[in-house]
DNA sequence: CACAACATGTAAGATGTTACATGATTGA
DNA sequence: TCAATCATGTAACATCTTACATGTTGTG
């Protein structure tokens, strides 16, 4: 669970509310990595369960109550030991439903699979320009760097769309 | 759950036994989606809870009994739904632990972010040279378009990765 | 005989989403 | 006053991995 050590080097920083957790986080990603609140609180629970982080209620203006969550040693002990370790999980995968349906696209008429590609390929140049945008604003250079991560891998769908359709026009010619 | 229309996908042409769907779908993808028997058994008795396949039990060679899974009308309507759906999820996504860690990188002594980044990029690298041997040999054309999709996620990694190590040295120069 | 490959499953846990449930505060 | 935002959580479900548990068959 990577969200577990997003927290702690959050925390790590200074000490946060879960709300503002999940806000700095998706800030800090560009949106490009959401969480829900049914994924961090139970995770912020189990964090303090295993002492990386201790809570403590505050209040807030009036009747609001706020649980500020504080990094301890052994958490930012866990922390950097995660940080510097060298053989991090790479999720680079293909397993989507798109590519998937390669395999099976030559049971569709071939009129609809191409209809399939065309609309798949509108939708990843519209992707590509979204980003292209994005990369024209200004922000800071780590968010910038996932920006043009996604951007780049993105372009590689798109070329790779490009050569699955010769391919299928090559192999199923039209006339 | 993509698992469920690739096994209907594969009883579609013919009915198979548990065992024998692993081997031939990840033998279609060429070990780029392999799946468990924990995942797979579960799921096939979900797919014949809902009626969309039917087990049979047969005779192996002497005590050997195999359940040979078939597709019914109904789950054959449900493959040709799927497959010909517009909206099909993209897991397109950089929720990884390296791209995450990236953001904390700068807690680290120089040394020790640049010697990770430095890791990194042989570890792509590797994976690079691994796929463009596989793009040489011989096979049939679906899964050599995802090898080649693979290839290409692999070379935009790549060429991220050196855009990021020229940024992280511009940023906290050496000298 | 031993070991690889064949064959089927369960149990526990990791990870994540969606929907539900509650209530306070702020600004139009 | 009404809606948006702030604030915290739970329950159910979906997906997937790892480890466990069992037994057969073919090959060297």
């Amino acid at each position: 669970m990577s969200l577990k050590f997003a927290i702690l080097g959050l925390l790590d920083e200074e000490p946060h509310y879960g709300y503002e957790i999940k806000q700095k986080f998706e800030q800090m990603m560009g949106s490009l990595w959401p969480i829900s609140y049914g994924q961090l609180y139970p995770t912020l629970r189990k964090l303090a369960e295993e002492k990386l982080v201790t809570m403590q209620t505050v209040q807030g203006k009036k009747a609001v109550e706020k649980n500020v969550y504080s990094i301890t040693n052994s958490g930012r002990e866990r922390f950097l030991r995660w940080l510097g370790k060298k053989d991090k999980k790479d999720q680079l995968s293909i397993k989507d439903e798109f590519t998937l349906s390669l395999f099976f696209l030559h049971r569709l008429e071939k009129q609809q699979a191409v209809e399939l590609l065309r609309l798949k390929a509108e939708d990843v140049k519209n992707r590509e320009r979204t980003y292209s945008e994005e990369m024209r604003s200004h922000g800071p250079i780590y968010k910038k760097l996932l920006t043009r991560k996604m951007l780049l891998y993105i372009q590689a769908e798109q070329a790779w769309l490009q050569e699955v359709m010769v391919e299928i026009n090559i192999d199923c010619p039209e006339a």
